[in-house]
DNA sequence: TATGAATGAGAGTTCATTCAT
DNA sequence: TATGAATGAACTCTCATTCAT
């Protein structure tokens, strides 16, 4: 009786989760999904208004845990590059210790649902606002990284980790802690002036 | 009247990249591809075995193409760092003016298909053998590159391409030849010692 | 305090008629119908066996209803014509006062259980014994209608008077006093002699 | 050989007039029609962009059928009245004659494709143009009809026929020339002045 | 007595693939 | 060689009904 009840739609999510990362969103159908998580297929729609929603729900609920794992131990205090390293490797990490979660992630991206999905935020400018977005414009301000636009400060810095982390969990690399800080080092070199 | 009939084996490769770049592998159904290509659904099973036999075999075409672009102009007697900026400046030019074939190769990447393809190359260290293969090899034996593993190279230098690629063309930036010089230039400031 | 609980029965049944009225018989789920009515699904099934007992519990009280509706004010010592007005007319009357009741019914005749319902009527010659049965027989008797099978006479008074509340209640119609007199009228000259 | 193409077309119309008739629009799922029609349920979609044109195609179709057989020795150089009775026991002759066509319109004036049909009918005033409504308009301008709004004489005529068509088709009544005359000579009463 | 989460069969529909022509 | 009608398995989603609470 400990258990609370959003038990089903945790399992939902959880199998969400799984079914894409090994499959791609192909290959996830409801059936499956239902199955894995122990529930029956109608009662996917009881948490979910649709498939739509349920996968637009998990990449949000990702998110959210990918950041609360970045803001971890992150402190204005630090000087700006430890900022920037930790950000970086704590991502990096996050990754390669959550493949299921990383996959999935990339999966989205990767999609109609992604695309509309990051519309939205670049359009509302809600990536300026989130961790990176500050310490990057800090950066610019203060000279000490390269001046350009936002967007393509991201995608210096986040381009090579999403890719690195791809090849980690793959198995075509095997990524240790001085590794790690080698690469992430390599993206301090990329942005700064 | 030379080569008179494969005229439509590449109809519908090209239907099948501009459909499956506007819409994804999903909505992208034979029945679309054929209309598109201006055949008979029956028809793709003359010249592709199955579907996944026709992406694949639309992927590797398209990494020709990719490579034969990238070689041209490409001479071993310019500079070192001279060399890095001509590919990784074609790569990221050729991606922003072949948009349908950037999203393609992407899609594909993404997907089921992409990753045992990948593993296949990596096992058989073709990946070594190309153009860049060769140039970052050199360069680490020169002692101009960082000593990484070959795969975390590829990853510095054409994880920020890719990403950068992307968002132009979904229009989250716009780049001209003086943007796209200063991020091969951040690229390269990754890589070199 | 007598009958306290029977509310919720009320309340299914109403949410039954307005639902079946507005969407027809598709469309109105046992989930809606328990919304509706502010119950929980469940409760449904404590007042009616299953759906199917709860359609035809509502038809039977609605046509109760109706037979009651008609009933008052009339009485054996008026002209016959002057019965026969008052029971065609009060019944148009009725339906177009009432259009969720006259929907309800009329989407219940045509429908699987309506015609079970009927036949079972007709065998038992149940019909022969309201109201209306009673006056036809009595004109057939006294040769001031025309002589023809019961069911034909219905068939000849109510056929119109459907067709008509349903014309009115669509919008395709606006009925008034004058206009309700005469369609009457014109239903007494088809069965006068 | 013999045999054309709209086999299949055909087929599935047949399918979908005997399940509805039979059964009603609830209990005629995609795939019994298919069964029954001999085709795989995939089939129907090849002739009908989905469920909802077929059924209105099929109403549509079925009402060209009884307009051709209305018409058929319909002459306006006969009298008034012998052409009334000509339409109005033609109709019923039909009817009865063809019991899953009438089962078919019956179930499809009772539905929501129905009520929206009907509705834009009577809007672009196409009913007034049919050869019914020119019997009607010429017989009130003649002043042997009821000077009533149209729709009301529509009422009037086919109310009965169709409440009588059912009940014989039901078996609840047997109806033979003689009937048939008496009961279209009574509708013919009450329209008339 | 009442709840409403859960069920799972079955609905309409899509689509990769086949095969008679 | 090319066609495209036909297939039928598999998809997403609905809903009457049950049952632990």
């Amino acid at each position: 009786m400990e258990e609370s009840k959003p038990d089903k739609r945790e399992a939902i999510l959880q199998a969400t989760m799984e079914l894409v990362a090994e499959h791609g969103f192909h290959d996830a159908p409801c059936s499956l999904i239902a199955e894995r998580a122990g529930v029956a297929a109608g009662t996917i729609y009881r948490y979910f208004e649709n498939k739509d929603v349920l996968i637009v729900t998990l990449y949000r609920e990702l998110e959210t845990r990918i950041n609360a794992a970045l803001e971890e131990g992150y402190t204005q205090e630090k000087p700006f590059r430890e900022r920037f390293m930790h950000l970086v490797t704590g991502l990096l990490k996050f990754f390669i210790t959550h493949p299921q979660e990383f996959k999935y992630v990339e999966q989205f991206h990767n999609s109609p649902y992604g695309v509309a999905f990051r519309r939205d935020r670049i359009i509302n400018h809600s990536e300026e606002c989130g961790v990176y977005g500050e310490l990057f414009k800090q950066g610019m301000a203060q000279q000490v990284l390269k001046d350009l636009p936002l967007v393509l400060l991201f995608d210096l810095a986040f381009g090579p980790i999403v890719s690195v982390a791809r090849n980690h969990i793959l198995g075509f690399i095997q990524l240790d802690d001085v590794l790690i800080e080698r690469i992430a080092a390599a993206c301090w070199d990329s942005l700064k002036c």
